[in-house]
Formats: C-alpha cells, structure tokens, sequence
DNA sequence: GTCTATAGCCCGATAGAC
DNA sequence: GTCTATCGGGCTATAGAC
C-alpha cells in the first residue's frame, strides 16, 4: 500500500506555533510558582498577551496542564521502551540513566509532577500517565521484588524527581548526571 | 537569683486549646491541597467554624503556614542537637535516624515543606528554618565534601523528605523505618 | 487569532455585635 | 471566642467585535 505516510507524532497540537511558546511559559510559571499559584493572567502576561487569547488555545487550564506534563509522560513511554528491549541483566541501569537524563533536561516539571497537588489530581486521572509510571516502577523493581526494594524505590523516585527544585544543579554536566546515576544506583542497591 | 522559671518553651502558642487544633487541621489539608490549593474557608469547614473565628487566631494565612512548619523545624533542631553531641564517627547515621523518624511522623508536613511552592516561599525567609536546615546539610556532608557527596546529599534529601507523599508507607512500621534508613544510607555513601 | 468587556464566584481580610 | 455581614479584588471562563 501505497498510503500516504501518517506522521509518527503529530501529538496534541494539531497546528499552532503560539501554542508550543504558550505550554512552555505555563511550565516554567507552574515550576516557580506551583500550577495553583499561576492564574491565566501571569500566563497570558508572560506572553504579552490576553487571557482570552489564552483561551482560544486551551479550553481551560487543566489542558494547560496536561499539555505541560505530556512530553514528559512521551518520554517515560520511551525510557520504559528503550529499557525493555535491553537484556534483563541491563534493563535496571537503562531505566536509571533514562530518568536521570529526563530530570536533567526537563527539571522543572519533573519536580511539580511529583510534588504539587493540583498537578497530581489532574494525573491520577490520566491514564497514560499512570500507564508510564507503572511500567517504569516494574522495570525499576524487577521481578519478585522485596519490601525492603518497594520502599527503596519509593525513596529513590522521590530523590530523583526532585532534584530539578535543587539550587546548584547546573554546574559541571557531566559530574551531575553520572554523580545521580550513581546514587540511584547505591539506593537501589539491595 | 531566684526568678520566677522561664517555661524552656512556650513556643509561639502563647494560649489556645483551639489554636493547636486549628494547626492540626490545617496541616492535613496542606497536604492533600497545597497551600495555595486550601482556603481559611476550608479550614473553617473541617473546624465547624467561621472564617472570623479563624482569624481571631492568626492574623493572616501565612502565621497559620509558619506555625505548621514549626513543629517540624523544632524537631529539625533537636535532630542537629542530639546527632552533634555524638562522637563524629556517628554522627551521619544518628542524623538520618532522626530524619526518618520525623519523615514517619510528621510525614505529610515534611513533604510540603521541601516542595509546596508557597511554603517554600514562606520558608526561605524563614530564619529559624533556614539555620536547621544548614546544620542538617552540614552534618550529612561531614568535613570537606565533594561534589559528588553535595548531589547525593540533594538525591536523598529530596527521597527522604517526599515519603509522606507515597501511599502504601503505612504497612510493618519498624520495617519501612529500617529500609529507609538503610536507602538513605547507600544513597550517601561514598 | 487577538482584543475588550463582563459574568459569577471565591479569595483574604476587616468591622462590629453578642 | 464566635458570629453576621461586607469590602475590594483576583479568579476561571464566556460573549462577541474586529
């Protein structure tokens, strides 16, 4: 068949330019000031605009929301991806290092993700959210996995999502991330 | 000189059966909503009262934060009290004790109080907070630290203080206070 | 796609009676 | 120490012109 090709991601943002500008200053307000804590003014203010002109893009502010924690949750589908299709004796670290980059890069969002409550309403009812976050915790607990290595990871998951609201962070690159990867690595250790 | 006793702590609670209540309801709902996601209304609900009668206690939102957070920052003291009269030898793992202990208890404040936006606001100009949270820091990072011991140190921080936030804690007790010890400990280990 | 204008509600905070 | 009543303002969201 000769179809034409069907864009592998043509995502929730069908067409807009001004919608990509729109999500990423709602991501850096929701960082700083928390999503309850940032009104559809200080978003539309950022972009010099309106709310109304807020609105034509967003139906309400828990799409804005969902529309920040997306690419977030499309790359937990690929780190749980990636990791799965690695050799079992690997699988561990692949996840690790996956999350690490992810935190590294998207900071601020993984932290309000973990951390602020109305962000976490609006994804305990998202189900590809919670389809990620499982798959992620079972390639993290491996098979049969001990209280002690439940409790391990609970402790861990906390850790590493939290660095991005960590001052002091941004220093040397390199040392960070392999500096993280090794103290995942040690908590998890049982 | 035969002075009348100075009660050692007579804290900020200078009368009030209610006033403790009202702190207790308060920080439940901190947790569940965020601070910016609870109103004095709210407050007043869970009390059965009005939101007058709330602030006849406290003059505005942000004493009720501050007088949430304190139990938590005193025992943050006595944590750095008792770790520091230790040996050196002991001191890091007499400082995680105490941490997990708190996180146990008092899990729900503790967890806010590292990432509600708000709290955090109120708490970096919190002098009694900030002074805790450096002796703390000081006494997990022991004498001349590195670079890779400051990120593990903000790793576990972030894990052992977002506990609270994790459903399923609740199970064998002396168990989950045994792993986490032991997580926090591997995760600083270098 | 952006604007002005506004509806309708809840917010934190205050005044004053009991 | 609790109440009723209210102020001024910010909030989400909508309506409709351009």
């Amino acid at each position: 068949m000769t179809t034409a090709p069907t864009p592998a991601v043509r995502s929730r943002t069908p067409r807009g330019q001004g919608r990509a500008k729109l999500v990423s200053a709602a991501s850096g307000l929701f960082a700083e000031q928390g999503v309850n804590g940032t009104s559809l003014q200080d978003i539309a203010d950022k972009l010099g605009v309106t709310k109304a002109a807020v609105y034509h893009q967003f139906a309400s502010k828990e799409q804005i929301v969902i529309a920040v924690a997306e690419p977030v949750i499309d790359r937990l589908s690929q780190i749980a991806d990636a990791a799965s299709a690695r050799p079992a004796a690997h699988r561990v670290r692949a996840t690790i290092e996956g999350l690490v980059d992810l935190v590294l890069s998207e900071s601020g969002t993984a932290a309000i993700m973990r951390s602020d409550p109305s962000m976490a309403q609006t994804l305990s009812t998202h189900e590809a959210y919670l389809q990620q976050i499982t798959r992620i915790d079972a390639l993290l607990l491996g098979p049969d996995p001990s209280a002690e290595r439940r409790i391990a990871l609970a402790f861990a998951g906390g850790g590493i999502m939290s660095i991005g609201g960590v001052p002091g962070m941004e220093g040397a690159p390199g040392e960070v991330r392999s500096a993280l990867i090794a103290a995942m690595e040690r908590a998890l250790a049982i």
